[in-house]
DNA sequence: ATAGAAACATACATGAATGTTTGTAAATAG
DNA sequence: CTATTTACAAACATTCATGTATGTTTCTAT
């Protein structure tokens, strides 16, 4: 029953496609191989064979996808010479964008965050999270840092606490719309919600009187009289331009 | 070796406890009936004898606190006359304030959140949070079409989608603070990026041009120019007065 | 062509957690 | 005062997932 390597390749595909079924159905730990290897169509044998347990077939799944964080690092750190906070704005739409059409991101967001308990063998997971956070974290710090040696952030905000707030918000925004099983558009309320936020990192743009002395052309670099549809676009672009 | 009543309730709440703090390490699932009886110096048989099984455990735990939405729920619904978004920032700060002084609440968020596979008897726990979330969020709707009514609401947001918004921003903080191991100070963080959210539900409020014309008081009620301490402080007097 | 190894299937051994049953000492009701 | 029930402890039986060991077939290299 050997099969040739492009065969053995696809089974080790269809068990990784079982397990996430399987542990989006059960949670991690209480999947056991058996459900996973019935739903592949093979027995725990071959489990065996491709993986060491059940902890490396859950690595396997978190690392063969991108992460919507990875996009929005690469996306941000494209464009260093125009507004950093337009940047991070239309990053995080187009962040958004992605994750609303892959499916299978979505899949394992839910898993990482609603079906796994992290201990032992599979906190080797969390700590990749983590290392993910961080760097988008100190990216995130970095961009506005530049803000501030360029007297455009709000006095109100440093730099490590907008970073949180922004990452706070977006993780929040992707959770709320898994747990409620898209029960809200997820690009349109994120888009206004982190427009609000990037807003208010604005120095003269937290308390609304301030702005009226500043031209239309740093309004609209604001992105604040930009209908939403135009944003996701321009996100779009962005992100078209960065694939060639 | 019979105890006295208080005594096998003091056995009780000695089993809840351990099984708390077992439950933060191991996970719910992955922890051993076993562990929790070891940590809270009792055999297997006392648990048996007071709780069903592990899903009862937790349903106990769950049920014995208060959710810091329900906090939010009855601070909200105190004054209806006032302007409905500054009650909600309000609400939302001392949320937050409650939160960062209850360990046990913050124990048990971190269970529910990062500690366990809901699946099969534990997704009643979850049912129970579904209908705590539904209810802010129905909460949330009524004051924000109350603002609609009085035209002080933005034409940007509808109150269903201000209201999801606001409940990703407060869970995103929450998660955010426990998951980073609270990195960063939560309740100032919580009421920057609040405040900035709500800003952006005021008409005339979320472009920053076209509140030149308002007045001070308009301003000042838009809560913009206060600071935090005086914000909290007004939160906490706001609860003590529910408390009396 | 054939030796070896790859790609599994099958069978077994182990351990660990669960639920249940039985035992028992002390509290409490009558 | 004693009868019964409470509040557990201890032992037992059962299930079940895991890991490993072994078997089998087919590819593949030489």
């Amino acid at each position: 029953m050997r099969r040739t390597k492009a065969e053995a390749e696809e089974t080790r595909e269809a068990i990784l496609e079982a397990a996430e079924r399987i542990f989006l159905e059960n949670g991690v730990n209480q999947s056991t191989l058996m459900q996973i290897a019935e739903c592949a169509g093979v027995t725990r044998g071959a489990i065996y064979f491709h993986f060491k347990d059940k902890a490396d077939i859950y690595k396997s799944i978190v690392d063969r996808i991108r992460f919507p964080q990875e996009d929005l690092i690469e996306q941000a750190q494209s464009g260093e010479q125009v507004d950093p906070l337009d940047l991070l704005l239309e990053a995080g739409i187009s962040c958004l964008q992605t994750f609303v059409e892959d499916e299978r991101q979505q899949r394992v967001f839910t898993i990482i965050h609603q079906r796994c308990e992290y201990v032992g063998e599979l906190s080797e997971v969390l700590d990749r999270l983590r290392e993910v956070n961080t760097r988008v974290h100190q990216l995130f710090v970095r961009l506005l840092q530049t803000c501030k040696r360029r007297k455009m952030l709000s006095p109100d905000w440093t730099p490590e606490d907008a970073a949180r707030a922004l990452i706070a918000s977006m993780s929040g925004l992707l959770n709320e719309w898994v747990r409620t099983d898209k029960a809200f558009d997820l690009v349109d309320v994120g888009t206004k919600s982190t427009r609000a936020l990037i807003a208010s990192f604005r120095r003269n743009a937290d308390i609304s009187i301030a702005a009226c002395g500043t031209s239309p052309d740093a309004l609209l670099s604001a992105g604040m009289h930009a209908k939403t549809k135009e944003v996701t676009n321009h996100g779009r672009k962005a992100r078209a331009k960065l694939e060639s």
